[in-house]
DNA sequence: TATTCGCATGTCTTTGAAAACATAAGTATA
DNA sequence: TATACTTATGTTTTCAAAGACATGCGAATA
């Protein structure tokens, strides 16, 4: 469904929105360690996410990565849209270079509902919806180290 | 959404359903011509549909691709697993090694509904459906040659 | 202000899907 | 049965995504 990039960005917010704040903000290797995403990909990603204004960064001694109020309401779909772009949601399903109403192809009716559901499902949640799952007790990646990283 | 191999698959297949008889098989090279889809690479994913029995060959002169009455009352989920596997239908959408019910990630909840209406779509629109569509006036690659190399 | 920490940025390498090539094998027709 | 035709199969090449490496830059703190 979605890219590597595009899943290890999702998984980094999360992480990220879980455990960063502004005074004690999340660094590069317990983000990787914790998704399990190779570092360096990783951290390619989340410069990709700070140009966007997705994440915030800090560099130096204490530096990392966290998030403001603001950044944590942003939607799944902006995660997806600043490392895919908008192919997902308004492409073919068939991947002929373009799709509209007044030249669909033979799966266009089919395929924009269940296209249209994921959108709108992407749109409707939020970075937060997403932290307070995984706070909820919705397993992720190497949780158990998560808290042990907290410590 | 899916990989191209699929996309050629998919469009491979609709092609045969809409020209492809018992009488007058379609050759490779209309289809690969019409589907704008690399010769060689699009035998190769023939290969497998014929493997997995959703369209037939003949070799020889005069051989080519068709599908037979049951062949065409498949459905598109047919063709995805045989060419992509379950991955799309089961698999959890931040890529992580399992999904399930007892070890769902914060995502499980909100994605399922759309991996679940994307499997019913697939799960029960035939290949007839398509064909359909195709004839009915939905635009698809180079459907102007196509009716040429009808005549 | 020097040093150290940790993100930022650009380049290089690897890997696997995608595409191309070459050869085998089956079928119709003369 | 010889020949032309067309799919079948295995191998090789290409290319872009994924991942690794090296160096630069900014901030904290002693
Ligand atoms: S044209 Fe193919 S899905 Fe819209
Ligand atoms: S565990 Fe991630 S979607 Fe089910």
């Amino acid at each position: 469904m979605f890219s590597k990039t595009c899943e290890y960005a999702i998984r980094a917010v999360i992480y990220i929105a879980s455990t960063g704040t502004m005074d004690n903000k999340t660094g590069m290797t317990e983000i990787s360690n914790n998704i399990e995403a190779p570092a360096h990909f990783t951290a390619k990603i989340l410069q990709t996410l700070v140009h966007n204004d997705i994440v915030s960064s800090q560099k130096g001694v204490n530096g990392g990565f966290y998030m403001n109020k603001v950044q944590r309401q942003k939607h799944l779909i902006d995660i997806v849209r600043a490392v895919d772009g908008d192919t997902l949601f308004s492409g073919c399903g068939l991947g002929l270079s373009t799709c509209s109403e007044e030249e669909p192809c033979p799966f266009h009716e089919k395929y924009k509902v269940v296209r249209n559901n994921l959108k709108n499902m992407m749109e409707s949640t939020s970075i937060d919806d997403m932290s307070k799952q995984l706070k909820k007790g919705r397993k992720f990646v190497r949780l158990e180290e998560m808290s042990k990283n907290e410590q």
